[in-house]
DNA sequence: CCAGTGATGTCAGCTTCTGTCATCACCGTA
DNA sequence: TACGGTGATGACAGAAGCTGACATCACTGG
C-alpha cells in the first residue's frame, strides 16, 4: 500500500455525484467533497480545474471516440450520416455506465452552473466534429451545421435514453429519421 | 437631478464591456467595473446576478421576440420555417446595435467562461422555442428537434453576420438553406 | 411637513480558486 | 545498503466572487 490511498480522482468523482444529487450542487462545498474522499480541498483543485468539472472527467474520451468514428466513415457517407454514425458510437461509453450516467444527469438537470459546463462540452464536441468533417473535405458552413445538427440529435436521444429507452443506437437513429422528416 | 447619477445598470454594461475588452474577462474585477461606472461593486450585484451576466441583459428580449414570432407565424408553415422566419426576427434588434453586438461577440469569444453563459442562453431560447412550437400542436421529438436546429442556423448565421455579412436576415435565409440541402 | 419607498453605500463573512513551500513514500542507481 | 530525484499530497496565505444585514437619504404622496 502506497503513502496514500489509491484513486484519489475517482473517489472525489464518486463523493461529488453523491453530494450533489443528496443536498444539491449549491449546498455542497469543495471542502465537503474533499472531506468525503480522504483528501484537503486543495488536492481537489489539484485533479479538477473546478467545482464543476468534477462531473465531466469522461467527455474528452468521447469526443475522442466521436472524431475517430467521423474521421474513419466510409467517404462517400452524406456529412449528417457520418456524424450520426459517430453519435452512435458514444453508446459504447454510454451503455456501460448507465447507471452513473442517469445519476449524473440528473444531478445536471437540477442546476444551471452544471447545465452551462454540459453545454460548453456540447460546443467543444461540436467544433471538433466539423473539424473533423472539414478534414474529410467538407466545406463551411456545412461542416459546421452538420455538427451542430450531430449534436442536437444527440442531446435529444440522450434524453429519452436516459429517460427509460435502453438502447441508445436505436435513439439516435430514430432521431436522426425525424430531423430528417422535418424538411 | 436625483441623488445619483441615472441608468447605473446601462453605465455598468458599458464599462463592463469596454474593460472586457481592454485587459480582457479574467483580469478584470467587478470592483473595476463599478469603480468605472461610478457605483459600489454591491450595487453592480443588485443590478446583475454574477459577474458574466452583465454582458446578456438583452437576452430576454431577444427570447421574448422570438417566441412571439412563433406564435404568431401563419399556421400551415412546416415548423423549421416557422423556426428559421423567429430567427430572422432577430434582425430587428440586432441592425440597431451592430457595433455593440461585435464588441461584445469578441469578447465572449475570447473567454470560454462567457462562451458558457451564452450557450446557456441560446439552450433557453431553443427551449422556449420548443415550448412555443408545442403550443402550435408540433408533436415531440420534432419541437425540439426543429428548435435546435434553428438556434444551430442562428449561431452560424450569427457568425457570419459578425463576420462582416451586413444584412442578418439574408445570413439566416443562405444558412437554413444549406441545411435543408444536408437532408 | 412628514412617513414611506427605493436605490445606493457600508461592512462582515463565506466560498471558490491560486500560489508557494514543506513533506515523505517510492524508485532507480551506485 | 545508501542516497538523491520524483510526484502526489498537505498546510497556509490571500485574492476575488458573491450574499446578508443594516444604514442612508433624495424623492414622492398625502
Amino acid at each position: 500500500m502506497g503513502r496514500w490511498e489509491p484513486d484519489a480522482k475517482g473517489r472525489l468523482v464518486v463523493a461529488a455525484l453523491e453530494l450533489y444529487t443528496s443536498r444539491g450542487y449549491e449546498q455542497t462545498t469543495v471542502a465537503d467533497i474533499a472531506q468525503r474522499a480522504g483528501v484537503t480541498e486543495r488536492t481537489f483543485f489539484r485533479h479538477f480545474a473546478d467545482k464543476r468539472e468534477v462531473l465531466f472527467d469522461g467527455s474528452g474520451e468521447l469526443q475522442g471516440l466521436v472524431v475517430a468514428a467521423i474521421t474513419g466513415a466510409p467517404a462517400d457517407l452524406p456529412p449528417l450520416d457520418v456524424v450520426g454514425a459517430a453519435m452512435e458510437r458514444a453508446a459504447e461509453l454510454l451503455e456501460q455506465r448507465r447507471p452513473f450516467a442517469q445519476q449524473r444527469a440528473a444531478a445536471i438537470a437540477a442546476n444551471p452552473s452544471l447545465q452551462e459546463r454540459e453545454l460548453l462540452k456540447l460546443a467543444a464536441l461540436s467544433s471538433a466534429a466539423a473539424e473533423a468533417l472539414r478534414g474529410r473535405g467538407v466545406p463551411e458552413p456545412d461542416a459546421s451545421l452538420a455538427a451542430e445538427a450531430g449534436v442536437a440529435v444527440f442531446k435529444v436521444a440522450f434524453e429519452r435514453w436516459v429517460d427509460d429507452q435502453p438502447d441508445f443506437v436505436a435513439c439516435v437513429r430514430t432521431t436522426l429519421g425525424r430531423l430528417k422528416a422535418l424538411l
